[in-house]
DNA sequence: TGTTAATAACTGACTGGTCAGTTATAAAAG
DNA sequence: CTTTTATAACTGACCAGTCAGTTATTAACA
């Protein structure tokens, strides 16, 4: 009933919206992580993500069956191909393991300080209480592989008398500990202490902290760094 | 309009409820800290506040004005006897100032991992973007002083030579950081790894490396903690 | 080449449920 | 019989997920 209104685009070319079957899902990841980002899982609203895809709700819903199963694409988008990374660093077997452990903990600090992925810890964890299924996927997906990662970092360094014998589970806690921190203050703190946070001053610290503390027993102390075995790792800015 | 129904109570004797205007405030807040630490701000429901508390929603509106000063009082009640604890640790001029550094660390750990104060932190990250005047009130009550009491304890090192010249402010943090990551890590992730995490392992751990990377440089190694300065601290649990 | 039919992509109003905060009413206390 | 303390029903706002209907695109046919 009632008559048809076909006014809109009436005149000129300009369609309302096209098909783009292929470019939405990449485009529909990107924007909810900016909006999982800035509120959260439970206070994001679809909506919002929709609009900033620039498609509506509905169409949200084609591309992914509901809010978890897109968070869940928005966190393996965002967090998988830097474990990658780590990985790909930890396989050299001529770089010392002090120098590879510096490496993964630069590269995890520089990665959370600039990319959307650095919020993803601070949602995990906001988050985990209430949806523990989201907390399961992150443990196996994330969590578990880094853990594995930096524990075989340890036992390698340990087994060449690299490092002294320290408990390796604890003190893989004690190396990501301060990233993580870091990665939560930007999101939660950050603007309310209303200065940015001395990220190169508190990794150089805890470089160096994790050298002393793991260093054997009987060794004299060893120069900060050098210049010798420093591949491609996080990143270097100037 | 309708019968007004003066059904109800009738007969017996049990008054519907009583007046108890002054224990009211404590029990409610004891029920609010519960509720927020299984929920999270957002997420709590007051009707379970109150439920909890035995009285009604409108009740609790008689002792607090909204939900963001009730969880102002939780968090007082919670965390300000655990920072005045720390600064009487560290106003013994007499103790060493890295064993009052890991009365403090162990301390906090042990008041995190045990009563509902350690959902504290996690509840705060996970908020603080999205209720920005919590933020900048847990940022002031907690985070400043408790930041003020580690500094001062690491200044007062270095003063005496008990410490190398660390940088204080980035110190801090990685002092605090792994005991914030078990908090956090308890109500968060340990559900779903399904064992706990192994806290004396981890403070252990901790406090040894902590020991070992702020040694000054010429210094011998020193045993570990020997009984000398023990002096009451956190909790010691059998 | 133009016209039309078929369909995949997309839209936005709607539903059902939740919850902070309010208020009319009434029981206890004094 | 007035004041204080409490209740429970109510309001208004919010949002995930649904679905009936609309529009761009493609294929078939003339």
């Amino acid at each position: 009933m009632s008559v048809p209104k076909d006014e809109g685009q009436g005149n000129g070319a300009a369609p309302r919206w096209r098909r783009r079957k292929d470019a939405r899902p990449d485009e529909i990841v990107e924007a909810a992580l900016e909006v999982f980002a800035r509120r959260g899982f439970a206070a994001a609203r679809l909506e919002d993500v929709a609009a900033r895809a620039g498609i509506s709700k509905g169409t949200l819903y084609l591309y992914f069956p509901n809010k978890e199963e897109l968070f869940k694409a928005a966190v393996r988008t965002a967090i998988v191909p830097g474990i990658a990374a780590g990985e790909r660093l930890a396989a050299d077997p001529a770089t010392p393991s002090l120098e590879v452990l510096r490496s993964i903990v630069g590269g995890i600090a520089a990665r959370m300080m600039t990319s959307p992925a650095g919020v993803i810890p601070k949602l995990m964890i906001a988050e985990a209480g209430n949806f523990p299924e989201l907390a399961r996927f992150y443990f196996d997906e994330v969590i578990r592989r880094g853990f594995a990662l930096l524990s075989s970092v340890l036992e390698h360094g340990i087994a060449r008398g690299e490092f002294r014998p320290v408990p390796v589970a604890a003190t893989v806690r004690l190396v990501i500990a301060p990233v993580l921190l870091m990665a939560v203050w930007r999101t939660s703190f950050e603007a309310v202490e209303g200065k940015p946070q001395d990220v190169d001053g508190i990794v150089a610290a805890h470089l160096d902290a994790m050298g002393r503390s793991l260093a054997p027993d009987g060794a004299e102390r060893r120069p900060a760094s050098g210049g010798a075995a420093r591949t491609r790792a996080g990143g270097d800015p100037p």
